[in-house]
DNA sequence: GTGGTCTAGACCACC
DNA sequence: GTGGTCTAGACCACG
């Protein structure tokens, strides 16, 4: 199974959260459905060219918070959770994030009406290029 | 002189670059002025609680951005920079945050106009808790 | 890997400029290529005979203006910069340095003609000193 | 009497360094006279806006250097040295910045003849400047 | 193994 | 008093 997972070199973040992060966003957005099995950490390892050992983690970290299974001799899935457990957690993600940007626009002592313009402007930007992709 | 900044033991930032982030913050809005002279580093790894070294690193770091200058013997000085790069500076910031945000709800699937009520939501919230300090 | 770089302690500089001076001009002289694996600052450290922390903050110097890239848990390469830019580089820091000279002259009523003749003087013994060691 | 001399703020090198290399070049070259009875300590520190520190610490250093000659209770005045030593001085002070533009040229694997082509540039336009201002 | 952070403490140079 | 350099050594995070 292939799963769209990027990564850059460039980034100062560590490999194992660029990984992470990717994927717990494909499990809780619904984009890799619930009991899936996921590619061996063998496999995933060499088709994103990096160490087993960050695989590993990354499966564990997610084992860990509920959203992968591991059975013995088998493989890993991704777990079934309540759909409200999903959103919650789909929520919170999104939330922080949105928080942090105002936390920032605050502390350099943006207005409140110039940090709103900016924010329409940067999201429309961005949902008219994502739309792009989708049509292709 | 005194420095506002807040130090968050719990967090998983490094020390060095919670002061960093808030003392930038400070700058670039114009909460201190420039030519400012700041308080020596060994005060305010005193006021910190913290090691002069911290600071020392800190103070360098934002002399590297060209953002303070020191002067041996003297002190640590907030730079004079074009008020055009400083509020270069302050957009790109904000902008990077809050693009950050909209990436990341992009990521787990969530809907322009979903995203925008989150948005107002929590930006009518936080200006509202400031105002409520401001008037204290 | 081994790399060739010689340390003064009688010299005034701080040994941590002396290391980075000479790692600055063996890359941007592409003596030492890009995306090279440099050594691990603990082997650089003990090769020099200094402390770890002196090393550290030469590689982190470099990176901060691009010249390296390092990545936790792997190792500090040379980053991979356009040819242009470190042309520039090696240009800026060849003038300044050229600069700086004629200056000198200038500000203890050097004629022209006279600092001319010094410094094809100069040059002709450095360059048949070099070409004398690079055929060894 | 007036001295020419400039400080930069925002130059790293030191504040006596600056002012110690300034009078000494005025003095090698001639263009304050031997015998000549310098500003007080006070009146100089005064007129370049620094400490009284700063001051002794050049008249000191440059009456080690055999420079100067403090009479007691009369003032500091540029010793009569012999013109022999004075241009001995003069010449080592320029080219010990001929060699290190040249080992710079090196170090960073400039040929001869490109070193050489960047100088006679660089030296024609300062003292094309240098002619135009003495014309003034 | 790698780099990243932080500490305490020393000594020097500058003003 | 100020900042600048350097040390030894500890502990953590990453691969």
């Amino acid at each position: 199974m292939w799963i769209p997972i990027q990564i850059d070199d460039q980034s100062a973040e560590p490999l194992y959260y660029q990984i992470e992060t990717q994927l717990k966003s494909l499990i809780v957005s619904g984009q890799i459905e619930e009991g899936t099995l996921l590619p061996s950490i063998r496999e995933l390892a060499a088709s994103l060219s990096c160490s087993v050992i960050t695989i590993r983690r990354v499966y564990q970290d997610l084992e860990n918070e509920g959203l992968l299974r591991t059975k013995q001799g088998t493989g890993t899935f991704v777990a079934k959770v309540g759909t409200g457990e999903r959103d919650e957690y789909r929520r919170t993600v999104v939330q922080t994030a949105v928080e942090t940007a105002v936390d920032t626009g605050i502390s350099v002592q943006y207005g409140e009406e110039e940090l709103k313009q900016l924010f329409l402007k940067i999201l429309k930007q961005k949902y008219d290029k994502k739309s792009g992709r989708d049509r292709e």
